[in-house]
RNA sequence: GGGCUCAUAGCUCAGUUGGCAGAGCGCACCCCUGAUAAGGGUGAGGUCGCAGGUUCAAGUCCUGCUGGGCCCA
């Protein structure tokens, strides 16, 4: 026994055993950073712009993430497939550059400087405000910058793009200068969610929708003509200081009802659970005859009219509701159609003005509503009070509730036809059109969304009233002097030009005249008299800026077309490609399109791609309170760059996307398997010199395994490339690990073990399919290398032998030549066949007690659809893992033979039916003699 | 409350035009020890969220419901 180990021993030395210099452990966490240095180095980006580029240009653009904090999974996503896009559009050919972007003006910026100062913040100029938001803001974007390199994506990070930058603002004054030209820009009076806490204007993405308490009233209006009185349901008591009107529904009935001997009106439906169960109408009335009845106000000394609207529901309430212009959207429409004024005595501050009673004036309208009640009570018009919980709008950073409130705002009108580009047309109607035809969506129904948004939503208010953020160039008249802003296409140009030159900041320390330094009014047409006549140092600059997702949405021109990135300018878009989550479909994709349909009259982008939200592994709402939310720098060091990447290549990105620690972990098991496949291909091209050793394409045998392999690597590139073209990055995850872990690792490499291992090194059948592992490479390390930048570039190294090469420079290989070589029809057959011989196997194995497969022989009969007698048994015995593989036409069934009587290589373990006792005393089968130049 | 959307094995997901439920992971058992903090083989697992309907036939089409997600009110 010990005698035999010896010489086992000593075989052992005589094989090619793998070798390879690309370790199994990765140590992603200390080499993923040095990837990135030496690709930084090599000046990887700068390379990939100068190289040749076949397919012409793909022009991609970044949405813009808010420089506010760490990076978040969701970004984690959104970046890695974005990179993936960058990566697999430049090894396909094209030419992608890639600017990164910031979102950095705005309210949660603001609020968090706001926060830090405190106090202090009273007492500081809206510029010193900027200064510190500024910082913050570059701060973030170091920060957030430094992660997205960590996450080993592949952009221009040296020159971003930020949206607070002076050549950025200018780029959007100049898109705003052209709806301006559009005639869509107007100034109104028009009720908005008005945060109290920070005084501002706010956005619908701006809010948020929390439960509230709120005293919700019952209250009788006195009708003018002495017939009792109309009920009236409210949850924001303050707003009756500011009721014009009531609306009823026409077609609804409403009842005369008896109470405290008294008349008053409620709808039919809803008296008795207003009133009581017993409560029954005296007289009922189609809403549409109550219509123009007067009441008067129950505080005020003012007429009110019933008047008609459709949105009157008989869900709560007493169908009779409540009107106030200046506090409510619907109430607002309402007013315009019946002439009322859009009425609000309520400030800035959320307190009551001097045009509110007297009891009212300076108080705040959360206190108001006790006020008024108590008001409402003592003059017997509460006809009931309770406490009422219902879904209330609170400013998203600050959570505070926000109120209705009619101000002065800045609009672009969506239903104004103007002309542009030789077409005609609204800014909404524009935007359905290339919505339903022009634009793709992936996944599809991402169209059906985007139109269903574009046919609900309201004028834009691009106005806020806050300091950080681009200024909206207007100039109003000197004080005493009456007259329409100041604000036309070439005074905005005007003040791009000069943001330009000097940033926005000049807005809030430089006089009006040398705001307009590039502007004449004179020859200005559009210019208001007041504007010609006057002197620009008088003018009296406005204090509104922008909403931030203006300028955001402005970025297909302040990035894509000023830095020359864009399509030409006669397609039929912008750019080729957005992909943000789905949530942008409200946000950056529509408020893009519709600046860029003013502007060109086409749309920023041929696709748009979005992917869905991160989720909890129960499917919930992922948020930081509960503690769910996974630290990206966290992950980074636990499981690398390329893992996470692994990961998010492998999601079905269309949906919620569930995300928990142990995934991360499943995916690092998955890239070991995927690693430790390469590793095997490398390590058995030890010593293998391509240009040298190769077999020619005309010398393969179409018949041999590697022919097979050769075309099965030919269909793994022609999927994944095609995966890729269509952004299906999880089949293309799927195609590669199947490949690795089943094509490579179970069949092929474990078939092609022995001749490797055992075969003379220079034996024609080890360099072919040495040959065959070397092509294998050079494909998938490639098609691997748009997901895991580092560990292709690693073992492209290695197969390489260059420490210079670096496989991002490269193309996706060319398979065609591979699919040249001709492949025996009958692999398929025969694959399939496998399986059934690998079950008789583990049958005869269980049976005949044999624990090593290469103690067994097969002998079938026939191949099923194949013919096989081209075929070499060898190859199809060590398809099966055993020793011996015969075709015997006399069997019906697949028989397994067994060898263990048969002597066995003490070289190879195989009992071939060939080994017999050596020159040297050892026992051998006849290759592995031949292959130590025994006899 | 409205728009869009999702629900298939323990987990992640495939399932074209309706036609016998699939893959990978994990798990169990076994092998190998010359890919070794590796590798190979076999196997068990599913009332396709629930309830109706259309059809010879429904995971797939229709309606309703339940429970998630995004956006809006």
């Amino acid at each position: 026994m010990s005698d035999q180990k010896t010489d086992a021993k000593t075989y052992k030395k005589s094989l090619n055993l793998p070798k390879t210099a690309f370790p199994m452990k990765a140590n992603l966490v200390q080499n993923e950073p040095a990837s990135q240095k030496r690709w930084d180095k090599m000046g990887l980006y700068q390379k990939l712009r100068e190289k040749d580029h076949p397919a012409g240009r793909y022009a991609f653009h970044d949405g813009p993430p808010y420089a506010n904090a760490s990076l978040h999974l969701g970004h984690l996503l959104n970046k890695a497939l974005k990179d993936f896009v960058v990566r697999t559009k430049t090894m396909a050919g094209y030419d992608v550059p890639y600017v990164p972007g910031w979102d950095c003006h705005g309210l949660p910026i603001e609020h968090k400087v706001m926060q830090e100062l405190g106090d202090k913040a009273k007492q500081m100029e809206p510029i010193q405000v900027r200064r510190k938001c500024k910082t913050y803001a570059e701060k973030s974007v170091k920060l957030q910058s430094g992660q997205m390199q960590r996450l080993l994506t592949l952009a221009d990070y040296k020159d971003p793009y930020l949206t607070m930058n002076p050549r950025y603002e200018g780029a959007v004054l100049d898109v705003f200068a052209d709806l301006v030209d559009r005639d869509v820009v107007y100034r109104g009076l028009k009720p908005v969610h008005w945060s109290i806490e920070n005084q501002t204007a706010l956005a619908e993405a701006e809010l948020e929708y929390y439960d509230r308490e709120d005293t919700s009233v019952f209250v009788k209006f006195d009708r003018v003509d002495g017939q009792g009185s109309l009920m009236i349901w409210t949850t924001t008591p303050w707003t009756l200081p500011a009721n014009l009107a009531v609306a009823v529904h026409e077609r609804y009935e409403y009842g005369e009802y008896e109470v405290d001997g008294k008349t008053v009106v409620v709808a039919v439906e809803l008296a008795k659970k207003v009133l009581g169960e017993e409560a029954e109408p005296k007289k009922i009335v189609k809403g549409v005859e109550l219509v123009g009845l007067e009441y008067k106000h129950p505080f005020i000394d003012r007429v009110g009219k019933v008047v008609s609207a459709d949105y009157v529901t008989l869900e709560d309430g007493t169908g009779l509701v409540h009107t106030a212009p200046g506090h409510g959207v619907e109430d607002y429409q309402t007013g315009l159609r019946e002439g009322l004024d859009v009425y609000c005595p309520v400030k800035d501050d959320g307190t009551f003005d001097d045009t509110a009673p007297e009891w009212l004036r300076g108080v705040s309208v959360w206190k108001g509503n006790d006020l008024v009640v108590d008001r409402l009570r003592a003059s017997g018009h509460l006809f009931h009070a309770e406490q009422f919980s219902h879904s209330y709008p609170h400013d998203w950073r600050g959570k505070s509730p926000v109120i209705f409130r009619a101000t002065e705002q800045w609009f672009v009108d969506v239903n104004k036809s103007f002309d542009v580009a030789g077409t005609s047309g609204t800014m909404r109607e524009r935007a359905l059109d290339v919505t339903a035809e022009g634009v793709g969506f992936i996944p599809q129904w991402g169209k059906n969304r985007m139109r269903g948004m574009l046919d609900s939503r309201p004028d834009w208010c691009l106005s806020r009233q806050r300091a950080w953020g681009l200024p909206i160039p207007a100039f109003y008249p000197p004080k005493g002097i009456e007259g329409e802003p100041l604000l036309t296409p070439a005074s905005v140009r005007a003040v791009a030009q000069l943001f330009r030159e000097k940033g926005s900041d000049a807005w809030f320390f430089t006089a009006p005249d040398e705001l307009l330094v590039h502007y004449d009014a004179v020859g200005d047409p559009d210019a208001p008299d007041w504007a010609k006549q006057g002197s620009p140092a008088e003018f009296v600059a406005g204090a509104d800026i922008f909403d931030v997702w203006f300028e955001s949405g402005s970025s297909w021109n302040a990035v894509m077309r000023q830095r020359g990135l864009a399509k030409p300018d006669d397609a039929p878009s912008v750019t080729d490609l957005y992909l943000e989550g789905s949530d942008q479909h409200r946000g950056w994709f529509q408020l893009s399109l519709l600046p860029c349909l003013g502007s060109l009259g086409k749309p920023p982008f041929a696709n748009v791609l979005t992917h869905g939200f991160m989720v909890d592994k129960d499917g919930r709402k992922m948020s930081k309170s509960d503690g769910n939310a996974l630290s990206v720098d966290e992950l980074f060091k636990d499981y690398g760059a390329d893992v996470c990447r692994w990961w998010v290549s492998g999601l079905n990105t269309d949906n919620d996307i569930k995300v928990d620690s142990e995934y991360f972990r499943l995916a690092g098991e998955e890239y070991r398997k995927v690693r430790n496949t390469l590793r095997f291909l490398l390590s058995n091209l030890d010593g293998f010199d391509f240009k040298q050793d190769k077999t020619r394409f005309e010398d393969a045998d179409a018949s041999s395994i590697d022919a097979w392999m050769t075309r099965a690597v030919t269909k793994l590139s022609d999927t994944v490339t095609a995966a890729y073209e269509g952004f299906h990055f999880r089949k293309a995850h799927e195609a590669m690990f199947n490949f690795c872990n089943d094509t490579l690792s179970a069949v092929y490499l474990t078939a092609v073990k022995d001749r490797l291992y055992c075969d003379n090194p220079d034996s024609a059948r080890r360099r072919r399919t040495q040959t065959t592992i070397y092509r294998v490479s050079t494909v998938l390390i490639r098609l691997l290398a748009p997901l895991m930048p580092h560990t292709a570039d690693e073992a492209w190294r290695a197969l390489t032998g260059d420490k210079e090469a670096c496989v991002h420079l490269l193309p996706f290989q060319d398979v065609g030549c591979m699919k040249q070589i001709p492949m025996n029809d009958g692999w398929g057959a025969v694959m399939t066949a496998r399986d059934g011989w690998l079950k008789s196997i583990e049958e005869a194995r269980q049976v005949k007690g044999i624990d090593n497969p290469l103690d067994c022989g097969v002998s079938v009969p026939q191949v099923k659809d194949a013919d096989v007698s081209a075929f070499d048994m060898t190859d199809l015995a060590d398809l099966c893992g055993v020793s011996r593989f015969a075709l015997d036409a006399s069997l019906d069934a697949p028989d397994i033979d067994d060898l263990r009587d048969e002597p066995r290589c003490e070289r190879s373990w195989k009992r071939d039916g060939t080994v017999k006792t050596r020159s040297d005393g050892g026992m051998l089968s006849d290759r592995d003699a031949q292959a130590l130049g025994l006899t």
